[in-house]
DNA sequence: GTCGTACTCAACCGCAAGGTTGAATACATC
DNA sequence: GATGTATTCAACCTTGCGGTTGAGTACGAC
């Protein structure tokens, strides 16, 4: 669990911070805003939130008191580059199996 | 840690199991064969793969003693489903925001 | 039946994850 | 400056994860 392909699969392998991700598609939000939605404690939130920061899949800003939650879609990419490429792979093995027994059968 | 989706994010936030992962779109493997490729024991990769089954990414089938592990990839459908859908939803806003600016400049 | 091989099960350990509560910080308002 | 609001920090607890080792199971070969 050190590398950006694992804290990225790690932080949405929890049920709230892909809430809060899905949540944060539609717009920015607050720590108060997120936490609204959840049965946990506000801090709860909070610590999601610096979670799915260090994965890089959120940015924040201050803005007086409050502090923005801002999706950063560039870490979808890093997920479906390795998924696709795994999955290209295994198709392609599949490809070659179907061609060797359509070839002797 | 408790859906189907929970749990293939997580079983793929291990670099070990990323790379188990990553042989078997080569081919199907035994226990044994996986292991020797990692600087962990014999015990804990069948572990893994336990963890691997249980998200759906793999399965297996007992061939004499061996014990053989095969890649499944619907489940890459999942998730990749997951992900698209709130990519595009996270663009069509900003597709909005950007509608919105060159309206009303 | 015995031996070796392939693997799983079970018990344990250390550590990090996710949760809580209470105090501290930072800013806005009065 | 005092009060209220938004948020983080810190300390703690419990649970689960990834690792180990040692014993058990299941099968093939002799």
């Amino acid at each position: 669990m050190d590398d950006e392909l694992s804290r990225a699969f790690a932080a949405l392998a929890d049920p709230i911070r892909r809430d809060i991700v899905a949540r944060l598609t539609a717009d920015d939000m607050t720590v108060t805003e997120l936490a609204s939605h959840h049965d946990v404690s506000f801090q709860a939130v909070s610590k999601h939130l610096r979670v799915l920061e260090a994965a890089g899949l959120i940015s924040r800003r201050r803005d007086g008191q409050q502090r923005w939650a801002h999706l950063e879609v560039d870490v979808f990419d890093l997920l479906t580059g390795w998924i696709d490429t795994y999955r290209r792979r295994a198709e392609l093995r599949h490809q070659r199996l179907d061609d060797l027994l359509r070839r002797e059968p």
